[in-house]
DNA sequence: CTGGACCTTCCAGTGCAGGGGAAGGTCAAG
DNA sequence: CTTGACCTTCCCCTGCACTGGAAGGTCCAG
């Protein structure tokens, strides 16, 4: 199969599956005698590991050191529990962050409700941020 | 005042306020005779403004378009308030996203709290993801 | 008159996940 | 034999807000 046909059937482009494989994501392909990229049609349940991997908030870099050890031979069951706890703490922070900001600009937004741009001096810009 | 004090006391460095320059944040400053930028005190409240709308999660492009309408002379009250609505409905989707994403990787977790490495195939790499 | 602190410009890189496009090779159909 | 679709490598560009560093100029104290 080559490049462009494995991309169409994994919901990706050619362009995209080169990265990969210049990031160690895929392995460097076969090569046809004419140089052409060949790939077993397994190779779609890789990318489809990728995919299932950023649905999962995880970087291509993340994603690589599980395949790694799957490459290596071992199951990368406890690196992906890790890997999965270390994004959910993120995540919590981030949503903490968010709904922190989302408070303070909700009341700045209120204050900005009615503005009365005579109060603002140049000064200071704008007197509701 | 030169560049480094004007960093100084606006709490940020003189690489960052020659960038803002750059940008269009900070109108071109004043040279000494030297070639040294000068810079008038008031300058300082203009780059707290900046931090301030950084604070609000706004871009330095947005903070830069109602500075642009407070030099041309207006008061950029409405501009702001529609900053400020977009800016929260882009938290509370942002939110929204972060926590379905929360709740995938939660239902994953709990999934591989338990690994059985014997019952992954190297072909799905993790069965748990 | 020398050292060091400050300033100038310009170029380049950071992280993330690719995308755009040039210049050229290959392959099958018409 | 040519056309067009596909492939190859190569390098640069995107957004965001800076940051690092090189090469050189300025200013003040000792």
């Amino acid at each position: 199969m080559r490049i462009g046909e494995l991309a169409e059937r994994a919901g990706t482009t050619a362009k995209t599956l080169r990265f990969y494989e210049e990031q160690g994501l895929l392995p460097p392909a076969e090569r046809t005698p004419s140089g052409y990229r060949d790939y077993a049609p397994e190779t779609a349940a890789r990318i489809d590991f990728v995919h299932r991997g950023q649905a999962a908030g995880l970087t291509l870099a993340q994603i690589r050191q599980i395949l790694d050890i799957r490459d290596d031979g071992a199951a990368p069951c406890e690196h992906v529990r890790d890997l999965l706890d270390a994004r959910l703490a993120e995540i919590e922070q981030q949503i903490a962050q968010l709904a922190a900001l989302r408070d303070t600009i909700t009341e700045l937004r209120r204050d900005a409700a009615h503005p009365e741009p005579a109060t603002c001096s140049p000064d200071q810009v704008c007197r509701y941020l």
